[in-house]
DNA sequence: GCTGGACCCTCCCCCCGGGGGAGGGTGCAC
DNA sequence: GTGCACCCTCCCCCGGGGGGAGGGTCCAGC
């Protein structure tokens, strides 16, 4: 039995570490002095104190930590284990596109972005729509555009996304993607929808989606220079995209603000 | 000028994180009217607020992103974008590690650790010493051997260092890197110190320094279960490392714990 | 001119995973 | 039996947000 302090230095955790990782159930003694309330460690709890410090040093929260440790069957665990090794991934790209993303924002080049004004009529197009979390966005996406795509054979334009303000300002909400055709299907989630008739403010945004908010950016001046206003979710049409090349310079992405003019100019 | 809820929608940022970086003043509004604190900013800002979005996406803490925004040479600026792009990259590496350290501790294999008790005469050594935290020992470590290899012409043996258990503990300890030789020198900070004589507990451990909290988890192990008790502070002993060969496989470092005896066994 | 609703303000509490330190009880070797 | 290292709980702090209360303000429509 090993008082706390011995534990401490035998794995390298701090006795405070230790300590809260009784309290969150991840590491519970082997005993507790009931009088004293003396933490005593087992040295075979050793190797388990140093999983969690490996998946602490990867960044799993505890509770995932305390799930992994608890899951008896190793299939499971190392499920759980890759779902993290996943996550992680994905990060990493995330991370590599935020520098790409700060080195072109830092760059001299000024790339004058140009807006437009277009009055677009009500159309009825296939659509999948859903309350995502922003997060999620991504992963909603391809999979609705997927199902999209399946369903709708004949399609008479490019894909596009409507996307509520309240994702951005509050981390979740109202998402549709839609592709527009003729005949639209009511199969699995694609539903046909009628989008109102808006005038949009557009621009079009060139390369990769990790820089998109800066045309959004661009955009909104220039509405504002316009003495113009936001009225609903952004419309994205995404003319060219990683579906068509994999050459992320060629991407084009149509922004469209519905916009409607502020008092009298 | 833009209200805030406008300023949001323009760039992405919540009007909560708006506020505060208001507060933390990384961005600061045009203006704000005294009279009813209203927050009002100007289109010219979207850019720096995109900037600070891509900053805080790549983890920089916000006095950093501060320091960055207001440094008005572009080149002290690159410098400190390049300064977080090189601490995301160690970032990386030491995930690496724990990725890799963590595949291996989940393996099935046991790698059973042998242990042996060694007593060691007092030595004089070559010594670089110094108070350092614990995420700073690397760094101090390659500046610190290189020092004393540079200054010891003749080392009569395998670099070593002490290590005191409050680095572990507390995150910051004294540490002491040292070359044995026969005559050491005083050159820069390379002291003549003397080791005092102890009885070790010694394991080797082969491999990546990644993992090396295994051996000395089951160095510990081995010591508890032969009634022995930890005193002063761990000695490792570089064997073979990455100055020797690149092949990690091949590395060997001893790890030796000061014990002494508990009551009569 | 008034009213309603959207917008804005400040202030406090919560999350995570730790660290610092106070104030007080315990284990054990001398 | 005494000193001291060790252990306990409890509270506050950090950074970078989010939730929500309670209250003031802007402005369009009537």
């Amino acid at each position: 039995m090993l008082a706390i302090g011995e534990f401490s230095r035998l794995t390298h955790l701090s006795v405070r570490t230790l300590r809260r990782y009784h309290d969150a159930g991840l590491l519970e003694p082997a005993t507790v002095d009931q009088a004293t309330g003396y933490r005593y460690y087992s040295p075979e709890q050793i190797p388990t104190a140093q999983v969690v410090h490996r998946l602490r040093e990867l960044d799993v929260p505890l509770a995932d930590v305390r799930r992994i440790l608890r899951s008896p069957d190793p299939v499971t665990r190392a499920g759980l284990v890759a779902d993290h090794l996943q996550r992680l991934e994905s990060e990493l790209a995330r991370t590599r596109a935020a520098v790409a993303s700060l080195r072109r924002l830092l760059a001299p080049e000024p790339s004058p972005v140009e807006v437009e004004l277009r009055a677009l009529p009500a159309t009825t197009v296939a659509a999948v729509e859903d309350d995502v979390a922003h997060a999620d966005v991504l992963a909603w996406y391809s999979g609705a555009t997927a199902e999209l795509e399946a369903v709708v054979d004949a399609p008479s334009g490019a894909p596009g996304g409507l996307y509520d303000n309240a994702l951005f300002e509050h981390g979740r909400g109202h998402v549709l993607v839609h592709l527009p055709t003729d005949r639209p299907p009511r199969v699995g989630r694609v539903r046909p929808v009628t989008l109102p008739a808006v005038e949009l403010a557009v621009a079009t945004h060139v390369g990769e989606h990790g820089d998109i908010d800066v045309t959004y950016g661009e955009l909104g001046a220039w509405v504002v220079a316009n003495a113009l206003a936001v009225a609903g979710p952004v419309r994205e049409t995404y003319l060219v995209g990683p579906r068509d090349t994999p050459d992320p310079t060629a991407w084009r992405t149509e922004i469209g603000w519905p916009v409607f003019r502020v008092a009298a100019g």
